[in-house]
DNA sequence: CTGAAAGCGCTTACAG
DNA sequence: CTGAAAGCGCTTACAG
């Protein structure tokens, strides 16, 4: 399958083919029509490039890195691009950058879920390799496309159904404020109780790092408390199951006597005792939206959105039930 | 950085700079070694094929696929490989398998967790693209290259742990038959039995399938016998997570009732209640000792072992203790 | 063993 | 908008 063999077939000549196949002006819509309905009928494809696209992590996440690939390798299957899966983090020490070995291979497009640096934006801006950013944890500049999720909203759900429950001493064991997910979610914790006429009691909230034992902690440090809390919403599922932890030391029954509740919905809350209540993300479906938006990038097809945020939802499970003795 | 960069640089002609970066003959020690030094130094690559390897699932798998990507990953960044993802298993639909994408993408080797058809075998054989085989579930012909894990003695192990305790009554929840691995941990199972001058009583070993729903089906069945085990053995931690709802739906406390042993250290195990004891499957390790394997094969290397297992070894924590009273 | 020559698949610059 | 012409990077067949 060669390009002469289309051009041939298409009754054009082999420079048209070219510029069809690559995107460029200076060919009649006509024209175009035709050769692009052969290509597609041969399942011609380019050799060299631009039938492959980048996924890139910082760090490949136990817990939900797979969900991302899975959305990832589903849409870009659809479109019979080939996945190259590249992991920044664990090595500085030799003197090229990952990123160096992303732009020699000339990728389609990149999604990203490593945090880019403005350079290294640039460069694949520079090398005209279009990129979506999953889930940005910082904010980025306008006209970065990127795909997320209403963390803000997941945050007033979760806590709104605690206080439906009739839970009004509520805490929040919240994430670094560096982190921008965390901090939407702690505004939304906020706003539910504002919503709800509910002071916001500084002394129920805890920032510290996405960690099980630092969940733990928090929440050790939250029900020693002379007015204990009667429920905690974690920021994400980690700290939720350090609450677990927390809770079992001090002898106290999940739901009955502390309703808990996470973020992520990471597989295995559904798999502890009891089963966790908690913020669904759908990574998967925010994967393929990115790689969506990424190829369409990379066709040069402008788009609509180029930032958009998919809706979490409340997956009620067991861990959250309403107050033994409602106080107030 | 072309071909003719390099040779004018050697001081040779183009096609001698072709010969050399294609393997071909017909270039004397001399040259070759002088050019491939110009190579390395300029850090020529290929631009159509061969600095890309492929890995191939079936079905990413939730719970462990991320090891096994991580431990990829890592061996062939060191070697400036990169890594295309392909997930075979959820389309029959489209005409073309996923395996002609793969062969039309020319990678330098194949790291395949999914099973592959002899035919599917056959065909990489003929456009000469050496694979491994990871972690087989079926007998492979002789000369097909593989990277396991040492099952059996992994079972063994497992319940060898379990009558040192003081065990007795030991039961197993196998695996289908039909995969390889499962049956080598029942057989290690039986071993370690043997070896202790027990004797295995059929009616305490019963085969199902390999999720959580399963075991506890299983254990209930067992639980509920006259003469109650003192301690299970799952063929995986899904099935033995479904012994922990099984213990808890019948009121017995894991490990004072029950001892539990499961099989993969997933990292869930280390977070349920109690943390599981369980035989650790080195999976990054073994994914890196495949693409170690494929990519010398690559190379066109002759590998002393084509085929080889990787130790398992034994995570106690804290779901097996000694029997309460001690049966016999 | 070596490289001049022909050729392949593709792109680019530009004349019409 | 179209394609003849020049050119690029590489491979192949073959003369020396």
């Amino acid at each position: 399958m060669t390009i002469s063999y289309i051009a041939e077939t298409a009754g054009v000549s082999i420079p048209t083919v070219s510029k069809v196949i690559n995107g460029r002006s200076g060919v009649s819509p006509d024209t175009r029509a035709r050769v692009e309905a052969l290509i597609s009928e041969y399942g011609y494809r380019k050799v060299n490039r631009r039938n492959m696209m980048e996924l890139v992590f910082g760090e490949l996440e136990d817990m939900w890195g797979i969900e991302v690939i899975r959305g990832v390798e589903r849409v870009a299957r659809e479109h019979r691009v080939g996945v190259v899966l590249t992991e920044f983090g664990p090595r500085r020490d030799t003197g090229e950058h990952p990123i160096d070995e992303t732009l020699a291979r000339r990728p389609a497009c990149v999604v990203t879920v490593a945090q880019l640096s403005e350079e290294q934006r640039d460069q694949l801006r520079a090398k005209d390799i279009p990129f979506v950013v999953f889930d940005p944890t910082t904010e980025l500049p306008d006209g970065v496309p990127f795909v997320g999720a209403t963390n803000w909203a997941g945050g007033r759900a979760a806590t709104r159904h605690l206080i439906e429950l009739g839970h009004r001493r509520i805490a929040m064991i919240a994430g670094p404020d560096r982190v921008l997910c965390c901090r939407a979610r702690l505004d939304g914790y906020r706003s539910a109780l504002e919503a709800a006429g509910l002071s916001a009691d500084p002394g129920l909230v805890v920032r510290t790092d996405l960690t099980r034992e630092d969940g733990r902690t928090a929440a050790i440090g939250l029900l020693n408390r002379a007015e204990r809390p009667t429920a905690i919403f974690a920021c994400n599922d980690l700290q939720a199951l350090g609450v677990y932890q927390a809770a079992r030391e001090l002898g106290l029954r999940i739901p009955v006597d502390l309703s808990v509740v996470g973020f992520d919905d990471l597989p295995i809350t559904a798999l502890v005792d009891p089963p966790l209540t908690t913020v669904h993300q759908p990574l998967t479906e925010m994967a393929a939206a990115a790689t969506e938006l990424a190829l369409a990038l990379g066709r040069g097809e402008e788009t609509p959105q180029v930032g958009l945020e998919l809706a979490t939802t409340l997956t009620v499970r067991e861990s959250t039930s309403p107050p033994v003795c409602p106080p107030e």
